[in-house]
RNA sequence: GCCCAUAUAGCUCAGUAGGUAGAGCGCAUCCUUGGUAAGGAUGAGGUCAGCAGUUCAACUCUGCUUAUGGGCUCCA
């Protein structure tokens, strides 16, 4: 048989297996790392007879170092935990182990769970299964008879799973003495995971169904060699070094006192001076693009939250609180301050479209494991909006929406991915309404040039919605920015507006919010800047350092000048060597440090030295004021946007 | 809500066969007036998360509660 191998055809017999192919056809060097074989975007092990590939077929060999070698690689990890499980854990039941983003699982029901204490003997037990280089063999059995192989072990999880098959015949790799349900391919044999370490337990339920059975997840990562494993868990240690929690506690921004308010934020007045400038930029922004700023009330009667819906759907999300034995419900969403405010006057067609913008805090009660840091919160504030237009008016208003979106993300330097979620297959609505408002959603974001993802069924019960997800500095995606058309709402709380022939007619409804929870969005830019904030955000800007008492008067004095030009700044005269003053403010991040000594105390002027280290030289006070301004506002030319001083 | 782990000074952490606690940073006072990432001395600071139990004795062991961390589930 004839099969292609990099582009250069070679012959072998069809009982020989792709190593034999291999072995001929690569270098020893290139033949040593690989471990499975690609054929029309198939992988295969190694071990696959050519028999099984067709004549002339392209067969790609792929390396321990490819990304989808390094999967492999982890998923026959997973296998090999599993084992070394089986063997210090003969009464455990294996479940599932698949490969993960950096690193792999495998979910085990043990008489008693998993702990990080486990982990010395598991790895060891690991280390003596890689040492031997044990290969993972395939074979095939009918369904029934590996049914009744698992279930003679005790292994009923497995027995399950390939019932719910329903396959004729299934696939089982064997490894040493353990066999597992797999449909590979697995690396040649153990030896290939040269790095491996497990880093976590956790409970997890079976399937996925908080009904089942919560079993021990063992969490771990593998690598091809050493150095990768170590340069994986430096990785998650810079990453830890700016976690916004760290940050927020460091940088003295937020708090929280779980004692007395778990899931709520104290903010305190570096963090409130932050969330108030990027506030009141954003409310600035929405007057510019013709929205109205309204506000409704914190708590609403019962009743309400009956009309709208979220007392029967929302409810243990929900707060209430008893006043004068009328029981009223905490806002969770900011809707239906909205719908009664619109509702206040009868509106023209000509007054349409009608944009709504509220900053509101909203109340979730979230589960108690759900709350994480800034991420998940019981008590936030969303840049909330809701538009209101006639059906022809959707297009363009999803369209200045979108634009939005692409405005402030850009603004922060985040990239974003818009996708438009259809109709799910339980929801409301006619099918015109569903068709004609989920092609202004896809036609506006081809007008904006947006590339077209879909989600299919992914949208609300009660409309189709374009969802952003935004990627951060270390490649970590966000879910932020929501826009979804509501055929419910308007129903519930009757909305109209008098056409041109003076009838009165439904209009359509939009949610939307950009940054979502400011909450969290301040946790993802903190994350996203590691605490290096853009000037125009950073509560302090500037800091003048003195290098003796005796220029402390001048470094009020300038301090004050500054602050007349609008500049954050403030001086530290304390009785310190400069260098110690110059670390503080270099760890408080501070965009720029400017320095006084008898020198620039002469000249009237700073020593200029920025939060990376530069040292941009002795500048006058409006020589950096410029500076200052030009940083500032430097970022918002991207979107076209501008950022006046007060 | 579920599984595992954790809870010691304002912060970061150490600690003890079970005999009521330590360091560094920060803070205060003093010395020092020093040119770009930590000068020195002295001092104040803790009901060892809360409640119960075992014990002559609990920060330490046990149980419960609360919260936090890592996950699962949830996020109409």
């Amino acid at each position: 048989m004839k099969f292609v191998v990099e582009g250069a055809e070679h012959s072998a017999a069809p009982e020989q297996s792709c190593a034999d192919l291999f072995k001929a056809a690569l270098s020893g060097k290139r033949f040593k790392n690989t471990v499975a074989v690609s054929c029309a975007n198939e992988l295969f092990d190694l071990s696959t007879p050519l028999a099984r590939f067709p004549e002339g077929a392209t067969l790609t060999p792929v390396s321990v170092d490819d990304q989808a070698g390094l999967e492999l690689l982890r998923h026959s990890a997973a296998h090999i935990m599993a084992a070394a499980v089986k063997q210090l854990f003969p009464k455990a039941q294996v479940t599932i182990g698949p490969a993960i983003d950096n690193g792999f699982y495998y979910d085990f029901d043990n008489e008693r769970p998993f702990t990080p204490e486990d982990f010395a003997a598991i790895e060891a037990g690991m280390q003596k299964i890689v040492a031997q280089n044990l290969p993972f063999t395939r074979r095939e059995l009918p369904s029934a008879d590996a049914v009744a192989f698992f279930t003679a072990q005790g292994e009923h999880y497995k027995a399950e799973i390939i019932k719910d098959l329903g396959a004729e015949k299934v696939s089982l790799y064997d490894l040493g003495g353990f066999t597992d349900l797999c449909r590979g391919p697995h690396l040649p044999h153990s030896g290939f995971v040269k790095a491996f370490k497990l880093l976590s337990v956790a409970g997890a339920y079976w399937r996925g169904d908080e009904k089942n059975r919560m079993l021990t997840r063992i969490y771990a990562t593998a690598f091809a060699d050493e150095a990768a494993l170590k340069q994986y868990l430096h990785q998650i240690e810079e990453a830890k070094k700016r976690d916004h929690r760290k940050l927020g506690k460091e940088l003295d921004l937020f708090a929280f006192h779980e004692d007395v308010a778990p899931g709520m934020v104290f903010w305190h007045p570096k963090g409130m001076l932050m969330r108030t400038i990027l506030e009141d930029f954003l409310k600035r922004e929405h007057l510019k693009r013709g929205y109205q700023l309204v506000q409704g009330p914190q708590i609403l009667r019962r009743e309400l939250w009956m009309k709208s819906g979220h007392y029967d759907n929302y409810r243990e999300n929900m707060y209430f609180t008893d006043i004068e034995g009328d029981i009223h419900g905490v806002k969770p969403m900011n809707c239906v301050g909205h719908m009664l405010i619109y509702n206040s006057a009868l509106h023209s067609y000509r007054e349409l479209p009608v944009r709504l913008a509220e900053l509101g805090v909203v109340h979730r009660h979230e589960m108690s494991g759900a709350l994480h840091g800034l991420f998940r919160v019981r008590q936030f504030m969303q840049d909330d909006a809701h538009i209101i237009c006639t059906p022809e008016q959707l297009e363009d208003e999803i369209l200045g929406v979108v634009t939005l979106i692409r405005d402030l993300f850009s603004l922060f330097g985040f990239s974003y991915r818009l996708a438009v979620a259809t109709r799910p297959a339980k929801s409301i609505g006619s099918d015109e309404a569903w068709e004609k408002a989920t092609n202004a959603l896809i036609k506006a974001m081809e007008k904006i040039g947006e590339p077209i993802i879909i989600n299919e069924g992914d949208g609300a019960f009660y409309g189709p919605k374009i969802d952003c997800r935004v990627t951060d500095s270390l490649g970590r995606e966000w879910q932020c920015s929501t826009i979804q058309v509501d055929f419910t709402l308007p129903e519930r709380f009757d909305l109209v507006y008098v056409g041109q022939d003076g009838e009165r007619h439904r209009p359509v409804m939009v949610h939307r919010a950009i940054l979502g929870s400011i909450e969290r969005f301040i946790g993802i830019l903190i994350e996203h800047c590691a605490g290096n904030f853009p000037a125009w955000l950073a509560p302090t800007q500037a800091r003048l350092l003195t290098v003796t008492d005796d220029q402390n008067s001048f470094a009020l004095e300038a301090a004050e000048i500054l602050k007349k030009f609008g500049i954050r700044a403030e001086a530290d005269t304390r009785n310190e060597k400069l260098s110690y003053k110059v670390r503080q403010a270099q760890v408080e991040k501070i965009p720029y440090i400017l320095v006084i000594g008898n020198q620039e105390l002469e000249a009237r002027s700073v020593n200029v030295r920025l939060r990376n280290g530069d040292n941009l030289g002795v500048k006058t006070l409006e020589e950096f004021a410029d500076i200052l301004r030009a940083d500032c506002e430097e970022p918002f030319k991207r979107g076209g946007m501008s950022y006046s001083f007060s």
